[in-house]
DNA sequence: CCTACCGATCGGTAGG
DNA sequence: CCTACCGATCGGTAGG
């Protein structure tokens, strides 16, 4: 019904998948069932369609992330966290693809996305690991920033990455399966490379 | 000297940074510094030349990485595998943007490419950490090939992605400084998660 | 390795 | 939301 919202879908769909330069005007406005010149009326040029997609994608970002925090705040923090991270791409990796993307094509742009969107997390994360280091649940070697980075960093090009990356696991293709292992990995080597003892943390 | 091979320089850095869709095989030939018909005589079409580049990195890949085996052979095998690939793509970062993008622009053509010339190393990486498990240096929980996997992918794209990413790390702004503690941090967190004691293992 | 040129497609505008 | 149209640029070819 509503068009905006259909373009910036069928927008977010196709630059995911072929990138902004390898996605036409054109081709948004075939996917959507209107004429070229209509969809310039709803966005007046391609970068701004471009801009609309990326802060769509952050928008939901900045939505469900509070709400993660609130509800995890207390024990399995950290399972909660990742848990709703990876959903949060899981649920749509074009999300991933879009933001990897960003990062490769216009870094400047997103840096500063990232720094209102994102390092705030990042602190408020690395905060708790630091007082979990003087409780002694969490390793004291542990950069808790770059940690944080690259925990992040992981769910995203796990699920961006996946379809390219699953025949290096062996024979199975299965994307549904590939994707388990990966997460389950991650979500271990994560888990270890944090805490004490590998057992969940005492609350 | 050789025009193949400074085209084939020019045409690595564009599309790394710009993408493939994003370059025109003018800017690539203007980089140079002939004009777009000569360089179509050295390579046919934009497409060769895409595949070209591509092929150039795979193969340096495929050349360093038998010899870092060979070298890695007895004891502190991890340290110096860890080593080596990071260096391989810290020397020239867009060999990691290169590998990104195709995973991003063409998951079915980098999924063959990586099937023959990265598939058959991890392996034999999950191979000798299966052995060690045996020997009780692994954990035994350790999903050998989807870590390796995860391993390699943390390294490709810390290093693609350290511009746009770097800024969550804090104040310090210095790229050179944001690398080596993610770097540092990558091999804290591979190597915890993968010993069964955090020490260096007893050969 | 060059000049000259091709049809196709690009993002965007005029005007209704 | 449409038709009609714009100049610019695209990848690629002819011919030397």
């Amino acid at each position: 019904m509503d068009v905006r919202q259909s373009i910036l879908e069928e927008a977010t769909r196709l630059f995911a998948h072929k990138g902004f330069d390898g996605t036409s005007v054109q081709e948004v406005a075939e996917a959507v069932g209107i004429r070229k010149p209509s969809l310039l009326y709803h966005f007046t040029s391609k970068d701004e369609l471009r801009q609309a997609v990326l802060g769509d994608v952050l928008a939901r970002w900045s939505d469900v992330l509070p709400k993660i925090f609130l509800r995890a705040s207390k024990d399995e923090q950290f399972d909660a966290l990742m848990e709703a991270m990876s959903s949060f791409f899981v649920e749509d990796p074009d999300r991933a693809r879009i933001i990897l993307r960003e990062a490769l094509d216009r870094p400047d742009e997103l840096r500063a996305l990232l720094a209102t969107h994102v390092q705030p997390w990042v602190e408020v994360v690395a905060g708790q690991l630091d007082k979990g280091k003087s409780r002694g649940v969490v390793r004291p070697e542990v950069d808790t920033q770059a940690y944080a980075l690259h925990v992040v960093a992981m769910v995203v090009s796990s699920i961006a990455l996946l379809d390219s990356v699953r025949i290096v696991l062996g024979g199975e293709p299965d994307l549904a399966t590939s994707q388990k292992r990966m997460m389950n990995e991650l979500f271990r080597v994560a888990r270890t490379s944090l805490y004490v003892t590998s057992d969940k943390p005492t609350p």
